[in-house]
DNA sequence: GGCTAATATGTAAGCGCTTACATAGAGTTT
DNA sequence: AAACTCTATGTAAGCGCTTACATATTAGCC
């Protein structure tokens, strides 16, 4: 049926351990049998079988890929940058979702992520794991890093010594918007939050405490509205923040999506962008430079993150027992034309 | 290292053949026994490597999706359609995606999908192929199909007597939509299209100009704009179609995104959705409820046509040759509030 | 030239499983 | 009770590969 590695040893000629040999580039091999291999190799169209390869020398050359949902564009952009370096690095990506298990099966979530990723685990059919974004990744992390399965966290702060974990500079990020829109004039600045219980939610709004009180600014709680991270609650948050009878001129939301929500607001109400109310999101997803105005957004390099964990990961599972636990990349306000000077009033 | 069926075996007191046999399912087991192996495989926490399995069975429970970007929303929902159905027919997901093997190694696109499809058939690591929204599947498709390589295509006319596919009524669809508007009142409806070289955007057209024939109204080809399914194209086309001299009233964009950049065209241009201006789109995105005013759309499953695809693969995978080549899911408009009555000029 | 040391190649074992085949035991028939 | 069937179970082979080991070849050195 289909060709194996001992239809290319007939035809160059030499025996199948030479052929395996000269195909995972093992030193050893006179040039001339690796000519013969190589070229017998690609005149019968050979293709090593994965499952032999992994079966055989325990490496699968697949890892698997943890996301809660894929309806998000900021899934994508890591998901997308998860998969290009694994291509380089010769992985292929198994994708696995936690919502399917628990909305599948009726089961608790947590239970389940957990069943499924021991599975995964024992399966061997991945060599390692990226988790993008998990909510309470110690109920599960813990038992996979115990038993040294290499895991990689995406966008998490990452939970304790042993565990690999990729991240942005959500405080710093969130700092210098702050400041942008403060050195534009703004003095009342409207912050919406992210889910609060996620870490990248909390350091940015550590991030405009922080500019605010760098810049001598008193912090007005009835300026921050706590958020969800999705456009509806955006605009609620926003649409309360331009009622207030002191309303903002600029509002900072901890991600896009909430700041295209917010963005609908101030035009529901009446108010142009940028001329009557500045905005801000957090993140760069493709959209953001498509709306109109071109959103201004402090951008995570999403897609960087999610090669940067496929790097990491692979390094860990061939044992490059390095020291870095944790890579954070740096993130970057892309000025569009979403906000402007404040006018004087 | 890890437990084996031997392991299993051992601990209940049968030999491994009967294990596997017990596992799989088979007949001419006895209770008792079929009891022990079960209790045996709990306690020690036995999952099947897979690997294993498929070397030895030539069943790898795995199949491939091939997809071009994960930025969009509408990918989004049919890979966890996929995913989801999948998980309950037992099989993995391995991810595959076109567009990185052409930016990464910065080949002729089509050269290198065919590569990589013959690679995933040869290597065996996939069982079968899902392929959502493939712009020349023909290309490559042949040569799965005629080695009877199980696939399927989502969103595609499909390319032959022998390709599974799986759509929506796109026709249906905007001829629904169409006559929405029409029954509104509306005369002069703006249509944006897609990208014209896709299957399903000449069908959307042909939707639109169907129902104003039925409904005897001229097609007036100025009110006809050609996008690319892009929200900045959407924009851009919407800002045209509105700045004539008899603008439309309505505008009917071939995709949700581009008819999120109609509604941004609309305000920009100082009017009133829906009381100046009437929007639908098509998709039917989860985005498309949290705008404001939330898009009324034409509803493509795009879940349950991830599911069907995923339904469909297996059955084909498992052999029931049954006749079913295409699958057609019903779309329907789905009524928010970015439509109005023409009001009376 | 005879020795060791290095290099190249062939062969066997085994990864964990499925499945075909052989065998033993139980049940049925006459 | 002997011959037969049918069911349950054990065993062997083999999926396609990697890798350790054995063997053959070559080179290097005094």
């Amino acid at each position: 049926m289909s060709v194996t590695i001992f239809d290319v040893a007939k035809q160059a000629g030499v025996s199948y351990g030479t052929v395996s040999r000269v195909l995972n580039g093992k030193k050893n091999v006179s040039d001339t049998a690796r000519e013969q291999v190589l070229k017998a190799a690609e005149s019968l169209g050979y293709v090593a079988n994965r499952q032999a390869q992994g079966l055989a020398g325990g490496r699968s050359r697949v890892v698997g890929l943890l996301v809660r949902g894929l309806s998000t564009a900021y899934m994508g952009e890591i998901i997308s940058g998860v998969d290009e370096e694994l291509m380089t690095l010769g992985y292929d990506l198994m994708l696995q979702t936690t919502h399917r298990v628990a909305e599948v099966k009726g089961l608790a979530s947590v239970d389940s992520v957990e069943k499924k990723l021991a599975e995964t685990f024992a399966s061997q059919l991945a060599e390692g794991l990226i988790v993008v974004l998990p909510h309470h990744p110690e109920s599960y992390m813990g038992i996979l890093c115990q038993r040294s399965f290499p895991c990689v966290l995406v966008d998490h702060q990452g939970i304790g010594i042993d565990t690999l974990s990729v991240g942005a500079t959500n405080f710093e990020g969130a700092l210098t918007a702050t400041e942008y829109l403060i050195n534009l004039g703004h003095r009342r600045i409207g912050f919406i939050t992210g889910t609060m219980t996620m870490g990248c939610a909390t350091e940015r709004l550590r991030g405009y405490e922080r500019a605010l009180k760098q810049h001598g600014l008193r912090l007005d709680p009835r300026l921050v509205a706590e958020g969800d991270f999705q456009q509806q609650q955006g605009y609620a948050c926003a649409h309360h923040l331009l009622s207030l009878k002191a309303r903002p001129t600029a509002i900072f939301a901890s991600n896009d999506v909430m700041a295209f929500g917010a963005m609908e607001a101030a035009r529901d109400l009446g108010l142009r962008i940028p001329d009557d109310v500045s905005i801000v999101g957090f993140d760069d997803v493709p959209q953001a430079e498509s709306v109109h105005p071109p959103l201004t957004t402090v951008r995570q390099p999403l897609r960087e993150m999610g090669r940067a964990a496929a790097r990491l990961l692979v390094k860990r599972i061939n044992g490059a027992g390095d020291l870095v636990t944790r890579i954070q990349l740096p993130t970057s306000l892309t000025v569009r034309q979403s906000c402007s000077e404040r006018k004087p009033q």
